[in-house]
RNA sequence: GGGCGGGUAGCUCAGCGGUAGAGCGCUGGCUUUACACGCCGGAUGUCGCAGGUUCGACCCCUGUCCCGCCCA
């Protein structure tokens, strides 16, 4: 085995082993009774390529399935990708732009044809990222949501609800995006705030005598489309205007003044509003409400269309000021200030957002919304972290009915045909070939597509086979959890529990486990005109700050955004291996809403596997002329380390078992990472060196024993956050007969089962640790030399730790590197400088010790005064507790009692360190 | 306007009723045959601010100021 682990060649190699076994398959064996655990992917758009998102739901998600398959559930992790409608073919239209072409030029059918060429490159690559990742999906299943049986369960899915009233045709304001000239849902639409806007004021003249009334807008040129001006009913200022009209400047418009006291605000403005129900959303409402005309004055392209007189043509911020000239030309200007104000913005293509009238489909969502609100209050459906509960019963309880249909081109075409002949609207599973209404064959299919998020409503049912009874549908549905960032609650999991309990009649899953946004190290969100979009695989594979340079610069990153990238990754990255990342997404806390990934981190995990390659090196070595093998039964040592190491794995495991049940693997990686370094390694392998080195049969024995039975578990353990690493040792590890193939499909390690807790055995430990502890800080801050022999002095009326002392005196000397430990006559130690020349002094619970020939005496007060200080700070605090009467009275037993003892612990020590340095 | 997070060591964050923790960074010492991607020491915090509850508060409550996000 090298000195170095390294992942590059290791991680494809197991990859491949597993993948090529047949490790990742669920079952559907008709004898198959085990139980099931079921985890649909979140589908990555095939917009391009894997990101750190991605690779953070690909990790946590894999966790959780390596975790289930080892505790023996029949595993199905379901893979798969989404068309994407909107966002596909913005970068679809983006290529085409770059030859100069756009998809009018090719046509609808043709344009079709090269998305999908692009879905075949994009998804292939994307999927194979997430192999690189370890991802365990059972890969023969996978489905993307335009598949033919995905089309199936989307037409199965459209109709019913129409037959059942729940999907219906409508005439409506919705949010129109200029740019990719379709409609949007509300969620689709981000409110951008604070924005710096203008306040434009001008004057409506009175139509039928002199004078005018001034309303404010920021939007001027949708004057073109005022049906009205309102003010409020009981506002007294304008109560002449009553009944009154006022002349629209440009396109000679008799406007009707109305009363509103929904829409007015007297106090705001002049207390007067122009009312345009064709392009603001209250305005609408107020239309309605006073059945104003609708006048629509805008293109579908956002340009200005026959509605608006003169200004026909122009662009809608053109006209915007043209339209506030021409007041001014014709003295209807009345001033305009600064106004700060919330703009609507294309979640895809960042245009803001046009509200328009148009006829478009719905889906009705207070009957769907009503089971789903309920699933979570029942707890059929546990959302972790549980804040998020809220967030997601406020947007339920206040939904609105969800816009559908789509202006695009690649999606699910909406299965709904148009008669020529008569009125009827044929919606149908098949491709319609007659109206359903005349018989007439002169239809036409709806032009538009299905939102995206249509098919991924279904995704947990239709990727098993819905709408046909499979049985997979049957054995694997409902699945079990679902793990997906926060950022798509409303869009995807709210829709997928409503989908699911309304086709299926039951939750699509039990547990929503939600995770933060992966940013940079900032805390920013990666975007590629920053240059701080982190590649998972070059964190994989490693990247030069030369190519990460280069590669912004392709995506097209500003200079600001190349100037962070060198300045801080100069050296780029090692090949620090999937496993590393992977550890790294898993110890950030899933309560935070931002993972501000951190390449040193990655790197500090990454020095973690290489630990624990090194630590399998020694052990593997230790244990080469041996017959020792693993046993997966744990061994009965008697030697203190042996039965310490023990009880440490067992506290390691179960922690590890709570996170991994509670979704803190963070706490579960945490546990399991400091028990290997700061235990495994840094105590016990250096323990069962002398040990091993005793010639003592029976204690060489059980070490060996403990030894390659504390590894191999932990290897197991930890196998489900590092796959690759744990195997390549694993495989190397003598283990008993019949063992596994795989790591993967070995059994996961309980406390229970494969540790032994034993509380003495960690109690007698810590006077070891306290004791080799105190020794090397005084060589430390003595400076001795190691080659230099330290003896050590000491006594104990403790009985327990007599005994400890007296039998550990070998461990103690080797980790301590201390020679010659004597037990003291104590009369000495109460004055150690007229008893050991130069001596040092420490004081642990119960014990204490001098430590001759190593003193400066300088350097020894002065470690003595700053150990006496914190001695007094501490007893201080313990001292004024245990002299407040209501604490002794009111503070539980086991409290106070834990108090006293500290503080006649702490008294003691005082005492002897002031015995200490008076004897200086 | 409503809601949700967050403000803890230089940095990134964990802890959330019994006298503050991790990783990185900083610092002193180690060519210790598992590992320098290492080992052994050390330093570093009025836990945003102000009140309150409590024997006791970083942790609970109220108010307040910043920062971020979501919804309207």
């Amino acid at each position: 085995m090298p000195k170095q682990y390294s992942p590059t060649e290791s991680e494809s190699r197991w990859y491949e082993f597993w993948e090529t076994s047949g490790f990742f398959a669920a079952s559907e064996e008709p004898g198959d009774t085990r139980q099931t655990y079921t985890l649909a992917i979140p589908p990555p758009n095939v917009t391009g390529s894997l990101h750190m998102g991605h690779a953070c739901r690909t990790t946590f998600e894999d966790v959780l399935c390596r975790h289930k398959r080892m505790q023996g559930y029949n595993t199905l992790w379901v893979p798969g990708i989404d068309h994407a409608g909107i966002a596909t073919q913005v970068v679809v239209e983006r290529q085409l732009k770059q030859e100069g072409l756009t998809r009018y030029d090719l046509g609808r059918e043709k344009f079709i044809e090269r998305v999908w060429q692009w879905k075949e490159q994009s998804g292939e690559r994307i999927l194979q990222q997430l192999r690189k990742m370890g991802a365990s999906c059972d890969w023969p299943r996978t489905k993307f949501t335009m598949d033919p049986d995905m089309v199936r369960a989307v037409r199965e899915a459209f109709v019913r609800l129409y037959e059942e009233g729940l999907i219906y045709r409508d005439t409506r304001l919705v949010n129109w995006d200029v740019e990719s000239q379709t409609v949007l849902s509300d969620l689709e639409v981000e409110q951008e705030e604070n924005v710096e806007g203008v306040m434009f004021d001008f004057a409506y003249p009175l139509a039928d005598a002199g004078g005018e009334v001034v309303v404010s807008t920021t939007r001027p040129e949708t004057m073109l489309g005022d049906t009205a001006v309102a003010i409020h009913p009981d506002d007294a200022r304008y109560r002449h205007l009553h009944g009154k009209y006022v002349r629209h400047p440009f396109v000679g418009r008799l406007i009707p003044v109305i009363l509103d006291a929904e829409l007015v605000d007297p106090e705001f403005g002049t207390g007067v509003v122009k009312v345009t129900p064709a392009h603001d959303p209250s305005d609408f409402a107020t239309g309605k409400r006073h059945g104003l005309e609708e006048i629509n004055i805008f293109n579908l392209d956002g340009t200005m269309n026959e509605n608006s007189g003169s200004f026909q043509g122009l662009d809608r911020f053109d006209a915007r000021k043209a339209v506030e000239i021409e007041l001014g030309n014709l003295g209807l200007a009345r001033g305009s200030n600064k106004h700060m104000m919330t703009l609507p913005r294309s979640h895809r293509s960042g245009t803001i957002v046009e509200p328009m009238i148009s006829t478009q489909w719905f889906v009705k969502m207070k009957p769907l919304a009503a089971p789903a609100i309920q699933a979570v209050e029942d707890g059929t459906i546990q959302i972790l972290p549980p804040e998020w509960s809220k967030t997601y019963f406020h947007w339920l309880r206040n939904i609105q009915d969800w816009c559908i249909s789509r202006q695009l081109w690649w999606g699910h075409p909406i299965p709904a045909w148009y008669c020529e002949d008569c009125e009827h609207v044929t919606v149908s599973r098949e491709d319609a070939t007659a109206c359903g209404g005349c018989g007439g064959t002169s239809i036409r299919q709806d032009d538009d597509v299905l939102d995206t998020w249509f098919s991924s409503g279904l995704w947990p049912f239709s990727t098993l086979g819905w709408p046909e009874k499979t049985v997979a549908l049957e054995r694997f549905y409902p699945t079990q959890d679902m793990e997906t960032g926060y950022d798509i609650l409303f869009f995807w999991v709210a829709r997928m529990i409503m989908m699911g309990l309304h086709f299926m009649g039951e939750v699509p899953f039990t547990r929503v486990l939600l995770a933060g946004l992966v940013t940079d190290e900032r805390g920013e969100k990666m975007s590629k005109v920053k240059g701080n979009v982190v590649d998972p695989l070059d964190v994989i594979y490693g990247a030069t700050n030369e190519q990460l340079v280069a590669k912004a610069e392709k995506a097209g990153a500003k200079k600001s955004g190349i100037k962070y990238l060198k300045s801080t990754y100069p050296d780029g990255f090692a090949a620090y291996g999937a496993d590393a990342l992977r550890m790294t997404l898993l110890s950030y806390s899933p309560q935070s809403r931002r993972i501000a990934l951190s390449i040193k981190r990655i790197e500090g995990y990454r020095n973690f596997a290489n630990k624990l390659w090194n630590a399998s090196r020694y052990a593997l070595m230790r244990l080469g002329g041996s017959s020792t093998k693993a046993t997966q039964q744990c061994p009965q040592p008697k030697a203190l380390a042996n039965r310490w190491v023990l009880s440490r794995l067992y506290q390691a495991l179960d922690v590890a078992a709570t996170g991994l049940d509670a979704y803190r693997l963070d706490e579960a990686s945490g546990a399991l990472y400091h028990f290997v370094w700061d235990e495994f390694c840094d105590w016990y392998l250096e323990l069962s060196k002398p040990a091993l080195d005793s010639g003592d049969t029976a204690l060489i024995e059980e070490t060996e024993a403990t030894l390659v039975h504390v590894l191999e578990t932990v290897l197991r353990a930890l196998h489900p956050m590092m796959p690759h690493i744990t195997e390549e040792i694993w495989q190397r590890v003598p283990k008993w007969d019949e063992a596994p193939k795989s790591i993967m499909i070995s059994r996961f390690p309980t406390g229970l089962v494969d540790a032994k807790l034993d509380r003495a055995a960690e109690r007698d430990f810590e006077v070891v640790q306290a004791f080799v502890g105190s020794v090397r800080t005084i060589r430390a801050e003595h400076d001795v030399p190691r080659s230099q022999p330290m003896r050590i002095h000491w006594h104990t009326n403790d009985e327990d730790k007599h005994r400890v002392l007296d039998a550990e005196r070998r461990t103690i000397e080797a980790l301590g590197r201390c020679e010659l430990c004597f037990e003291a006559d104590p009369a000495k130690l109460d004055d150690p400088n007229a008893h050991f020349k130069n001596a040092a002094v420490f004081v642990n619970p119960g014990i204490r010790a001098a430590v001759p020939d190593v003193i400066d005496t300088d350097k020894e007060r002065d470690r003595l005064q700053r150990n006496l200080k914190k001695v007094e700070k501490e007893l201080g605090v313990l001292e004024k507790k245990l002299a407040n009467p209501s604490f002794v009275e009111r503070a539980p037993e086991a409290v106070v009692d834990k108090s006293r003892r500290d503080s006649l612990e702490l008294r003691e020590k005082r005492e002897r360190l002031e015995a200490a340095l008076n004897s200086l």
